[in-house]
DNA sequence: CGTGATCTTGAAGGGGGTCAACTGGAGTGG
DNA sequence: CCACTCCAGTTGACCCCCTTCAAGATCACG
């Protein structure tokens, strides 16, 4: 299925206006310094834009460009043999997408919008000149690997807990986490999953999930109205988070 | 605490006789191509040795350098609060270790030799430097990054299982694959990991690690001899490996 | 041959997967 | 405006897999 005509649009209103200014805004949002880069640089990163449910990339497909999420949010799932889908990462903005399948050549997930949503799409041979080029940016998308690393491997500190209790509590302060970062409220969150493919995430029932939530909220460290949450009492999430072993 | 005393010494009979073959095999085992790096480079990566249980790096401990598994095994082990200690990775040849920690600053991990391991060490002023100067290693440097992300996921995919024996499964697969591409045997496998570690990387009891070899060495799937394995029917392992739900 | 660590096997109990039913909101068409 | 449908989400019931505790078996090493 070809996503091209379907999400992505030449301009937008909340586009950067010129191309210098759409490299700082890319260097900002992989966490490097303002300025350091060329304006006069002749290898542009496309922008594009996501409607709901739009796939930006497709598991398998020839690798040609990666990824960064400028708004909005993405899941990454991965179609398994018996058409069950597992869903392998939330990828909010800053997030580098496609990475993981650059030694393949080929995606290693499929990648579909949660919501309106806006990324720039760098083609292989552009991000290598850009690198080159700007040792500023070389030195921001280094940072944004790391940072990419670390969130797969948050991704399999939640699945590695015991209870299905401590996975959900270890989500939503991974999620309050990255949240702050991203300079919203730590406290009030809105999940762009539904219950399955956070449950798919986070390995296991949605039914379990459900019942996770449930019991957080009755416990009184967080309320749940659909997918608004408000975290009540991030300490004593903390505490569950950190369980190892089943309780007595 | 300062490692460099207990498990580093300046030479030893295999390590690569001139900068230039050092440089070159660094490129090697980051899946680069042979050739292509300037003997008359001044900033050498530290060739390590080091000795079984033998501690590379600290959790917490500033980074200064990060490492590329050159032969033998380590693992990456997280200390919880209450003392239990996460494994989070099997790191083998070819493997970069303190990447997660670049964007934070400090390691993410304690990593621990299995057994008797060497590694470069690339201090990251020498890494930068190495970067700019030679593209064939930063190019390799890029895909070793890609692969190290793509590893952090297949360890999501063996946790997301719902079974322990289709983790177990997924694990002895992906063992398989990174000895055929080390150019060893993918049927004739070593664990370098105790059980207790296995069962703790698979997210699990150790005792439901021993039981489910048990159950996969009596369905004549795999031979089990304390650390020695042999993958009798890799076809009939696949399809366990994949199952996502629990049996009828 | 003893001593401790590693690995395996057994038994019991609980957490969560599965199936099923119910609720509520969004979209549709009369 | 109101049935009707569909999907997301929640809750209940059943039962199996896995955790836990315990003991035995095997191996490494002094």
């Amino acid at each position: 299925m070809d996503t091209r005509n379907t999400s992505c649009t030449a301009a937008a209103p909340t586009q950067p206006s010129s191309y210098a200014d759409l490299l700082r805004d890319l260097v900002r949002l992989l966490g490097g310094p303002e300025g350091g880069v060329d304006p006069a640089a002749r290898t542009p990163p496309l922008f594009r834009r996501l409607t709901e449910d739009a796939v930006l990339a497709h598991e398998g497909a020839p690798l040609r460009s990666l990824y960064v999420v400028r708004s909005g949010s993405l899941k990454c799932v991965r179609t398994l043999g018996d058409g069950y889908e597992q869903v392998t990462a939330l990828a909010l903005p800053g997030d580098v997408l496609g990475f993981d399948g650059l030694h393949r050549g080929h995606h290693a997930t499929t990648d579909v919008a949660l919501e309106h949503a806006t990324v720039y799409a760098l083609p292989l041979s552009t991000l290598h000149d850009l690198r080159r080029r700007y040792p500023a940016l070389d030195r921001a998308w280094h940072e944004a690997l790391s940072r990419q690393l670390a969130s797969a491997s948050a991704t399999a500190d939640m699945l590695a807990a015991v209870t299905a209790e401590v996975r959900l509590a270890r989500f939503v302060l991974w999620l309050s986490a990255r949240s702050r970062e991203l300079g919203w409220s730590p406290r009030r969150l809105r999940l762009s999953l539904c219950r399955r493919d956070l449950a798919s995430l986070l390995g296991m029932a949605h039914e379990t999930l459900s019942r996770s939530f449930s019991t957080l909220a009755q416990a009184g460290l967080l309320t749940v109205d659909n997918r608004e949450l408000e975290l009540l009492d991030v300490d004593e999430i903390q505490v569950r988070a950190r369980t190892t072993r089943r309780p007595e």
